[in-house]
DNA sequence: CCGAAAACGTAATATCAATTACGGATACGG
DNA sequence: CCGTATCCGTAATTGATATTACGTTTTCGG
């Protein structure tokens, strides 16, 4: 098959995936129903992808990718830092506790040999974290936040923002967040790190 | 059999599969092994907890309560809710990163039903919520704190002490944590909120 | 156009663990 | 002390799914 082709086929299958997860969750993804719905064939599964972990591994990485390449054109944006924080927080939370981001954690959980965990730790490493620590750089460099500690400040935004959301909605406590709690988090980490991480705060030598 | 003697058996059972945790996670809690390493048979774990996940209901139950416990022990010692916070702080992140949590967490996300989630949700609200609302109201009392938005006081601690630390040792992002690790982050989330809403801060009406 | 390699669809196999069944031992109320 | 209810230990059953096998069809380089 023809490497364009072939392309085009992994995107089909993953897509299958996608849509299986956006019906039924991580548990209506069987090899047999992927194989279904993507029209492709068990052994061309297992050909491409060696195993169920080897699939959602590949699922990891296209989902790292995509985060990257929304985040990046969020940070593109000509907004203030303020807003900026702001709108990136909102676009992250939104993905990390969607169908998607709460799949893959379910498969993290099942495989057991720490196989996608590493990948899903890596790519909140490599997709994620950059990003992340642009927006507070130049948050620093605009005068809103201290120039030092710009590592403990996307840290502490970070578990702000997320906390435990995403355990709760894995294990099921609670549903899909709605926009307006979305919005509220988002703010209220945001307004949390400024007052924390002001350049000229009573702030000691931890914050 | 006399309601004393089951009551001490119920128990048995239920230590048998903490050790059974202990060596081999929640991928080791097997009804069959259950049984053996409990000296109880299959039938009466069945007519006793009706299926597994009735099995780790009771388990959650058990939990919260040992939890409240060891909470209300250390909300009862005699010192300043700076040094309380710290120190509730550290006993909370230590259980809830510890085996026992990792697996209950995994049982629920195994579950897919969502009854298993819906009593971890239960277990938080009923064991930990209140006294960690004790402590701040006492520190709001006390001075350290402003005396509206204890709530939300409370909310941003946990979501700083906290954070996706849960979602990563349930998914093998990271292993358990250690003991420096966790003072470090309680100080963290004490300081930051002893400053985010500190009694006469110039913090806005969000904070 | 030809033939081999790859893919398709379906059926077969393998595995693992929950759940059920059952014969023999035990406890306990009367 | 006895009979019955409960429990123990082990084996059998069942269900779900990952993984493999295979005959047929399609693709594609030569």
């Amino acid at each position: 098959m023809r490497d364009e082709k072939r392309q085009e086929r992994l995107r089909q299958i993953e897509d299958a995936i996608y849509a299986l997860i956006e019906e039924g969750g991580f548990e209506a993804v069987t090899m047999q129903a992927v194989a279904k719905r993507a029209g492709a064939s068990l052994e061309t599964l297992y050909r491409w992808y060696g195993d169920k972990v080897g699939l959602f591994r590949s699922l990891v990485d296209r989902n790292a990718e995509e985060v990257k390449t929304l985040l990046t054109a969020n940070a593109a944006e000509e907004v203030g830092p303020l807003a900026m924080l702001d709108r990136i927080g909102q676009r992250l939370l939104s993905m990390l506790t969607g169908p998607r981001a709460v799949a893959l954690n379910k498969a993290a959980v099942a495989d057991g040999s720490g196989d996608l965990g590493r990948a899903l730790a890596g790519a909140g490493r490599d997709a994620v974290a950059p990003l992340v620590a642009t927006v507070f750089k130049r948050a620093a460099a605009g005068g809103i936040l201290r120039l030092d500690r710009e590592e403990d400040a996307a840290d502490v935004w970070l578990s702000l923002l997320i906390g435990d959301l995403q355990i709760r909605r894995v294990t099921g406590q609670i549903g899909p967040l709605d926009p307006n709690a979305i919005a509220a988090r988002s703010l209220r980490a945001r307004d949390a790190i400024v007052l924390l991480y002001h350049p000229d705060g009573r702030s000691s030598a931890a914050f």
